[in-house]
DNA sequence: TATTGTTATACTCTATAACTATA
DNA sequence: TATAGTTATAGAGTATAACAATA
């Protein structure tokens, strides 16, 4: 046996990469949901900077300039956060000086969440260099498409959490 | 001043849930897109039980049965990971008799993967038993809108990873 | 020089569970 | 008892950078 022949020589080189057949992997969505949030995160933050909050604490900036006032739970909820992470996130922007928090008199175990002038403004600068991410994100999608994009991610998240699992 | 107005009394209390307003958080996709991946990674997982793999080891494991002597960066390339994570879930996979790899005669820096008998087995019953999260992740999404959903993300991915940042 | 794969390290995002204080 | 928030801890997912072997 002096040479391989063709065939063992094949057998001995990964496949061309062109030809890597995929299988069932079209059909889950899980890992383009994955790679989708990656992307969108990446140009979130390359678009506003390093000086800019996260898209995570920009949304919760976001709910407390929006609802003075508003509780930590209630934010945990809206979020969709625990609690927990939400605590985190909230005593980083206290020590920032971005918001404040004080108990409510009425049930003290309610600490309400209300923003600086200082939190304001990032939340205002944050919002407005966001609008070249959001344009960016409505082309990728197409505007034809982002409404129906949107509902059928709102649908997902919704029908999937209903979802009993035997 | 004996007691608060109902203007103080108010203010002293969170704003009611339901009328809490969003601002523009309704058009950031990010926030969907990463409940929409967690949700559909728990309805994964909850279906599959205990003893079978992760989403991404699924994928890694699949790319394998389907594609005998893939390369380790073509495992990365094609699940959309760095070739430092695809080393550690290969590893496992190989220690778990999952996987065999062995360097290529004919570049020996590259190694070539190939599931063992129990690894195909294991992709065999997981895909089998995964058929029942694709139903649900499709009737969740909605069948006609299925085709189109998918596209949307891999646009997405595709024209966000193509733009360039000012 | 460039590429394949390994390793050490670290970062993002998040949750669980036990705790305090209030109700 | 139940709820709001805190803390300590952990875990899933991932990447970067320096490295060895090979081309």
């Amino acid at each position: 046996m002096a040479e391989n022949s063709a065939t063992d020589h094949e057998a001995d080189r990964p496949p061309p990469f062109e030809t890597l057949d995929h299988g069932i992997l079209h059909e889950f969505v899980g890992m383009y949901l994955r790679v989708a949030y990656e992307v969108a995160y990446e140009d979130f933050t390359k678009r506003l900077g390093a000086e800019a909050l996260r898209p995570g604490y920009f949304t919760i900036l976001t709910l407390i300039v929006c609802n003075p006032r508003i509780s930590q739970t209630q934010i945990g909820m809206a979020s969709e956060r625990d609690k927990s992470s939400v605590t985190i996130a909230l005593r980083w922007m206290e020590d920032n000086g971005l918001i404040t928090r004080y108990p409510s008199a009425q049930d003290r175990r309610t600490h309400m969440c209300v923003a600086t002038p200082k939190g304001v403004k990032m939340q205002k600068k944050m919002e407005e260099k966001s609008l070249a991410h959001l344009t960016a994100l409505g082309n990728a999608i197409g505007p034809e498409r982002r409404a129906d994009f949107i509902k059928t991610l709102k649908d997902l998240i919704h029908e999937l959490r209903q979802a009993d699992i035997p």
